[in-house]
DNA sequence: CTAGATATTTAGGTTCGCCTAAATTCTAGT
DNA sequence: ACTAGAATTTAGGCGAACCTAAATATCTAG
């Protein structure tokens, strides 16, 4: 059950792209893990022969994860997210550091030290941009998330997570107050892919943001009954 | 200036055998590192040719630390006993469970990581076994040890340090509280290389260790003014 | 001062994870 | 159904860090 750094590499990114069920493709696991195509063909047939297998693999048509490969995956994901919140929480990493400094502490760390921060931290479910930190016993803390792009207009909705690959768009989310947990209310959606405009947090003055921002956003959905109180007040105050 | 982790590796063992001046071993180095002497050879041409050179090589001498490869060795062992303080403080890992971890942490962390932590536990001098901690600038804290088989008998000290890396033996001095800051009384010495008979903290039992562990132990004799008060009681309570 | 023991280097290999270039297979559009 | 273009695999290689076995250099004791 030994792994080395760069399988550990491999599943967590086959998972990322493809979650438990789906096949992650050569290409798209070249591109995120930086690698040429060719090194991950040779890397997944690695893989799948190994005893037990971390994947199923089929020749052109990429590699799905096994149960072992999926619980190694979560493995490295319940470190990277633990750590991301002990750097954020008790070493006063800012939430666009912690990302880089997880990545590669994620592979070093014992069982012991994962348990010691995620007993320190109390046992928490989501990491610091939001997303949800696997339990030991491989499931997943779930909620009924949707991504901001699928809110309709003139709803409210709490942000629950954000995209934390690119360290620039956190510092500009951080900015407008687009954190987990803040309230948000959906006003208007430009034509033709244009901006969102936000109201946070009930602060009077209106954001509007782009697509590609917007894309790293996930919300839920404010209940129907909170929404009703809400709504009309909303809309007027977007003018 | 980039290291891989064998890099450090070797420069930290080269710094541990030999220190600031001397050489370090082909065999000596291939023990410590759990390593062939001719993957030794190898790899010290290796640091011998990088530009800057991290040490100096000549056949058949071993290898002798370079100002860059120094200060590379004291930023490694900067990082080992900073985190071993860190896990121990912070984490509540016992003393014995440190230094394990700490040697695979020690590769992973950057500098704000380092900075932190070392903010953190306030700018510590020593580890938790009593080494000293070698600053960002190369230097490291002095003390006035002498191992504990030089101490004269009869004569008082404090425990300074206790070497970290036997689990079982730092297990077994803990048992007899003799941890730095500890106070000791230097009975007897059994001859033929025999036990050393030790008062700790002035309870009233004496403590008999052998050669072994006693080679593990630093101390800092108490000065002449002090020891005059208590030497010749500590003589009679030791029977 | 020389033989035997010990330390060290040389030579030739291995594995891992990556590369490029060339071949092949798949997929979509006409 | 065919073909261009995209996706993928094959083939051949590279560097890092290790190995073993054999050769050589150094040290030490008689």
């Amino acid at each position: 059950m030994v792994t080395t750094e760069a399988v550990d590499d491999y599943l967590k990114a086959i998972f990322e792209i493809a979650g438990d069920e789906g096949r992650a493709s050569t290409v798209l696991l070249a591109k995120r893990l930086g690698v040429a195509p060719a090194s991950v063909t040779g890397m997944l047939r690695k893989l799948a022969d190994h005893q037990p297998p971390w994947v199923e693999y089929e020749k052109h048509r990429g590699a799905r994860l096994s149960a072992s490969g999926r619980l190694r995956a979560l493995e490295i994901i319940r470190h990277h997210r633990l750590l991301e919140l002990f750097l954020h929480d008790s070493l006063g990493y800012s939430w666009d550091e912690v990302h880089a400094e997880a990545e590669k502490l994620e592979h070093a760390i014992s069982e012991t030290f994962e348990d010691r921060i995620a007993k320190k931290l109390g046992d928490p479910e989501t990491d610091p941009h939001g997303h949800p930190i696997p339990r030991k016993d491989g499931t997943i803390p779930q909620r009924d998330e949707i991504p901001l792009l699928e809110l309709p207009v003139g709803s409210e909705a709490t942000v629950s997570r954000v995209s934390d690959s690119d360290p620039d768009i956190l510092r500009y989310l951080f900015a407008l107050g687009i954190v987990p947990g803040a309230a948000l209310v959906l006003g208007e959606r430009g034509p033709f892919d244009g901006p969102l405009l936000l109201k946070v947090d009930n602060v009077p003055d209106v954001r509007a943001i782009g697509m590609r921002v917007a894309k790293q956003i996930h919300v839920v959905a404010a209940s129907e009954s909170e929404q009703e109180e809400d709504v009309e007040l909303a809309a007027e105050a977007m003018k």
